[in-house]
DNA sequence: TGCATATGGTTCATTATTTGAACCGTTGGT
DNA sequence: ACCAACGGTTCAAATAATGAACCATATGCA
């Protein structure tokens, strides 16, 4: 492996949750030696990629990663050409909807809003990791990937989230297969209890899969009025979100979408 | 130099005007061997830190950027905490204000903010370096910088960019003497021409200067009235912004800062 | 048409950098 | 006073980075 990559890799173990690691957590955390960590994270501290805070002398991300986000949405405005999308379609159906992004190998979390018609909703949080196989986002975006792909996904062991969580290989090839005809997904606590999630594929200009926007309610409130309201809507958020994008949707995918609406 | 440095300078490369580089541009800017440059943009290519874009398949930066920057933005909300502050000081002294923090080397442009007061104002783009002889932020950063950081740098060569540009090692040396005991900086059409700025130094937690904000107008608007509404508005905005970052004020700075408010 | 010169990408022997066990000096708890 | 954990440092040994030369391809030009 290469020095850039386990560099960069240390900086993947920060999390909303754990903002703040020292130096013998980060060499734990990573599996690579404490003086190693320690000659890279000064590197990028000199860089101000990340910066020592705190009564300890923890390492948090630094400002530089602000000024490279900047520069990005300059030049691809993805999260805030997406964004009012993504509002409209939580107050048009009540409900959290929320964008994810392929980054590397997996799916983020890109962009959320909620709908303040309810006094209970889905919470979400940015920079998220979504797993492919427990969300309806991650099924959306695998049943559009390359097949190499999910045949070396579906070979590694799958976690169950919940009782409901899909882990047999078989299953979710079905499931796929019924995605790439219909459009979308769907998906019932298998990521969270009681939590219902509908999803479709987004894409590039390739005509490659890179995201999914998904809309997540509380099971209970999932009527088969706002089922169908849901998948509507999702289906124009996403032939929205590829036309901003610059993308180009699959002709299967662009008649699925003609067909159901 | 390490490795890690050299692939993070060839981030450094990317700008507003240049978003897209092709692999033999990137090696020519850099300085690199061409294969050195194709394998570490591969790597970074790998973990969604660039991408490669368009026709021909020069790179970009990709959308891993942005979740490090929502991490970072939820560890320690610089950018959306003094944002308001910025607008406020804008308002108030009908002109533009904006906030400059040091990323590495360089000083760059966080945030900024434009009155409606008038039809003319000092416009500025997000990610801009600022040179820190010639701006009244850098030379309000330089102020409070350790003697060694500002002896490297007026042992280079400093571009001035107007007739008015200080470039005198001497001359700055005195300024910097000056602005320790106001706690403000001040320009002079030393950037650009008709423009006149006031700033002061922003510090962090250690106590260390970290940026600066500043407010910039036409000179032929500066009274001696607006003048000092700019100081006293900054006093306060720089006395905020330090908080918010849960920074500290130096004793000497806060004394100036009090005697003058 | 063919020549010249770009481009992105690849190879492999040479070289320089990274690596990690063991080591400091401090700090905080018992 | 002790112990264990922390951040940081060292240096011979091992590994990864390096760069000149090399493709295949595309573009401009006469």
């Amino acid at each position: 492996m290469g020095t850039v990559t386990k560099a960069l890799e240390l900086l993947d173990l920060f999390t909303r949750e754990r903002a703040l690691i020292g130096l013998s957590d980060l060499a734990r955390l990573s599996g690579l030696n404490k003086a190693t960590c320690f000659r890279m994270m000064t590197e990028m501290q000199g860089l101000g990629l990340v910066e020592q805070a705190g009564p300890s002398k923890a390492y948090r991300l630094g400002p530089a990663v602000l000024r490279l986000a900047a520069l990005r949405e300059a030049a691809v405005p993805t999260r805030d050409a997406a964004m009012p999308v993504v509002q409209v379609l939580a107050r048009e159906t009540g409900e959290t909807a929320h964008l994810s992004h392929i980054v590397g190998p997996a799916l983020r979390t890109l962009a959320f809003a909620y709908s303040s018609a309810h006094g209970t909703r889905v919470m979400m949080e940015d920079a998220d990791l979504l797993p492919y196989h427990a969300t309806s986002s991650g099924l959306a975006v695998l049943a559009f990937l390359p097949d190499t792909v999910v045949d070396s996904l579906l070979a590694t062991a799958l976690p169950a989230f919940t009782a409901a969580t899909v882990t047999n290989p078989a299953d979710i090839r079905a499931r796929l297969a019924t995605i790439r005809a219909t459009g979308w997904s769907e998906t019932h606590a298998t990521f969270e209890a009681d939590v219902r999630s509908v999803a479709v594929p987004l894409f590039g200009a390739s005509g490659a899969c890179t995201g999914a926007i998904a809309i997540a309610a509380p099971a209970a409130r999932v009527t088969p009025a706002l089922h169908a309201r849901m998948v509507a809507g999702l289906m124009r958020a996403g032939a929205d979100i590829t036309t901003l994008w610059g993308g180009q949707l699959p002709p299967a995918v662009k008649a699925a979408w003609a067909i159901a609406a």
